[in-house]
DNA sequence: GTCAAGTAAATTGTCGACAATCGACAAAAT
DNA sequence: ATTTTGTCGATTGTCGACAATTTACTTGAC
């Protein structure tokens, strides 16, 4: 046993490195569009305005171009990406690959014991369209997807999902909504779930294939 | 001493960055055994064997990890990642369904203009299989499928696949061989040449899925 | 006014040093 | 003997400074 697992423990406190909390102060500014695509990202300014050194910038930047977020170029630096439409386009047509395949193992191994998770999630959607928040409703939607990646049988799958997911989210940010009704957006999931309450994984896959097809035509349309 | 026993060449002097060069250095080390999986990589060591600071090594493995080849552990380091079969058999999977679908779109688009590229290949691969260079056998398998992926219409089916094919190749170098006989590496692509040039997309996919399987299960099954 | 070359300014690339953190062993306590 | 505590050595995390390169600006000729 580690050094304390009494009753009354303390949490571990996140040690977020440092690197990680520079990451992520950049995400977020270009999710909300505080750093536009195709801007210049200058080491020395972000790390002054920081109050820190340029060696931890320099790692959050090169860990952001990995995800997909900035581009380098030798001796020039780090710009915030620009996605094409076709780029994204791209990125769903391999998302549904991938998700319709992930379904059908997913329910053909056995799906039943994290079907209460994802009504859980579904609910959770429901209750955020309320709110005006679009980043949560994307997070919402790709959560969804995400229990269905984490137990299918296969781990590469859902860590190159990830590395989709990253940039439709950003996409989607930048067009600012996903849908006019935020609700349309959990109710397209009924009928995947449904589908997995059956355990039928051709249904399954059909209706994840039709499920995407859907958002990618919406979303790339949207994205000028 | 930066290493640079260059005989005399007019070649441009590496203009790739010393951050590439020491990642170059790695992989070779990595795939040719030199360090072993789940090794640890010391910073001060590798940066005082290429008489460099630490900076550029830093990047390098950042750089690498992105690749698949390393992990890192917060306050300990970089270690020399150690594959399972079973990740290896999940990036196998992946990599069937991102080639499939990709030979079907490259046959479907018009797979014409390419066909003496992938006729020039497999010469390659069949003078290379007279030599006992396991890593030449490898990349000219890669490099056949390179050239599908490069025109088939989605570029993130290639960048995606590079990562797969970055890992496949260090697993496949660990084993030390793919067939003991390298000709038959090479011939296992003549089907799917012809099915290209037929020009038929069905059989072009379902060739691959063959062709894909067969090396997955070979591949697999011997890496202990 | 346009363009070119040359110079100044700003930015990235690399470095060596110091601080923070970890793992292991020794010392002390129960 | 087992567990806890304290210390040490080694490694990573971060920093500020300098070198190399790119960019911006000035100057001058046509």
């Amino acid at each position: 046993m580690t050094a304390q697992d009494n009753s009354a423990s303390f949490e571990k406190l996140d040690k977020n490195s440092l690197v990680q909390q520079v990451a992520d102060t950049l995400i977020s500014a270009i999710v909300n569009g505080r750093l536009s695509p195709g801007e210049k990202l200058s080491e020395s300014v972000i790390a002054k305005q920081m109050g820190i050194s340029r060696a931890p910038v320099r790692e959050a930047a090169r860990l952001l171009e990995s995800k997909g977020l900035l581009t380098y170029e030798p001796n020039r630096g780090f710009f915030i990406r620009a996605i094409t439409a076709k780029e994204l386009d791209d990125v769903f047509e391999l998302r549904i690959l991938i998700e319709t395949t992930a379904i059908a193992r997913f329910v053909a191994q056995g799906a039943a014991p994290y079907i209460p998770l994802l009504e859980q999630q579904l609910e959770q959607m429901e209750s955020d369209a309320h709110h005006t928040d679009t980043q949560a409703h994307i997070q919402g939607d790709l959560e969804f997807h995400r229990i269905i990646l984490s137990h299918c049988g296969n781990a590469r799958f859902l860590s190159t999902f990830e590395q989709l997911a990253q940039e439709i989210e950003l996409s989607v940010m930048l067009i600012g909504q996903l849908y006019a009704d935020p609700l349309f957006l959990a109710q397209s999931h009924v009928p995947l779930l449904q589908a997995i309450k059956v355990g039928d994984a051709d249904l399954a896959k059909a209706t994840m294939q039709r499920h995407l097809q859907e958002a990618r035509e919406h979303v790339v349309s949207q994205f000028t």
